[in-house]
DNA sequence: TTTATTGCAAAATGTTTGCATAGCC
DNA sequence: GGCTATGCAAACATTTTGCAATAAA
């Protein structure tokens, strides 16, 4: 069952996009609350028949425009994993992410910052990296997602 | 200026085909050669462009197939930056990619074993990883691509 | 001669775009 | 009233597929 927001949520959805002079709509509320409800990294059709769920009338286009402009804000992440459809993922935290060969489920793997720091520590001088994106690709043994 | 194919390199070809029962033809030659010749991550059309240089008539589709073919086999790796058509790698060792804000292009950045160990050493138990794709991304004030 | 590969065209996929309509300070 | 967002349909780019003709071992 999809919860409504939180006041905590809504209120992070309506100053991150009100920083850009971008505005609160059902839509978005919809689309940002099916994000939060299910943290299973879903692609776009997925938050698509969710957000549906919710709001019977919501478009395919406009899933793709709240998505967006969520990634444009900082509010969600972008998950791409080969040729697959483009996955999303409100955790904000540094994490990598791992995806199981069987299920073609993606969890989230925590980052520690000592391992993000190995990392940055093989670019040669010159090279300057904001985004650092980390994927495994595997078998895990666990049913399911640890908890996030 | 696309060389041919050294006889080593023709070798290796042979072999990785040989050993998952198919065929040496010069389409494959071809692709082959034009993935040696510049190790700059093409995507399928510029391998496709360049494949043309070589053997005119050579199709798009076929590309597609000798390419699909050589991941199968081992010759070399796909590359994905999010959204973007896929790149193709003949680099072998284990290397992470780095792909610039501004120009696109993607190096290849060394990736030394204990580095290796540090990531896999994040993965709770029960979780397994044969594969570890790294990429950077941002600004490399390098103008050239390291030699590879 | 057998089996794999090619090349073409058509289809599928995932995503983006243009634009008229609708909604919000 | 002015700006932004929605929803629809059409356009797009990339990749995949089916299949008859061709070429490699």
């Amino acid at each position: 069952m999809i919860q409504n927001l939180t006041e905590h949520d809504r209120e992070h959805l309506q100053e991150a996009l009100g920083k850009s002079g971008q505005k609160v709509t059902p839509q978005r509320e919809a689309v940002f609350t099916v994000l939060l409800a299910e943290r299973d990294h879903p692609t776009v059709d997925e938050v698509f028949q969710r957000a549906r769920e919710v709001m019977p009338g919501v478009s395919l286009a406009t899933v793709y425009n709240c998505l967006e402009t969520f990634v444009g804000c900082g509010l969600v992440r972008q998950v791409n994993h080969e040729r697959e459809s483009t996955r999303y993922c409100p955790n904000l935290a540094p994490h990598a992410h791992f995806r199981d060969k069987e299920t073609g489920r993606v969890h989230d793997i925590e980052l520690p910052p000592e391992v993000i720091k190995s990392l940055r520590s093989i670019l040669p001088p010159g090279f300057d990296s904001e985004v650092i994106e980390i994927s495994f690709h595997g078998r895990a043994q666990a049913k399911d997602s640890p908890a996030n």
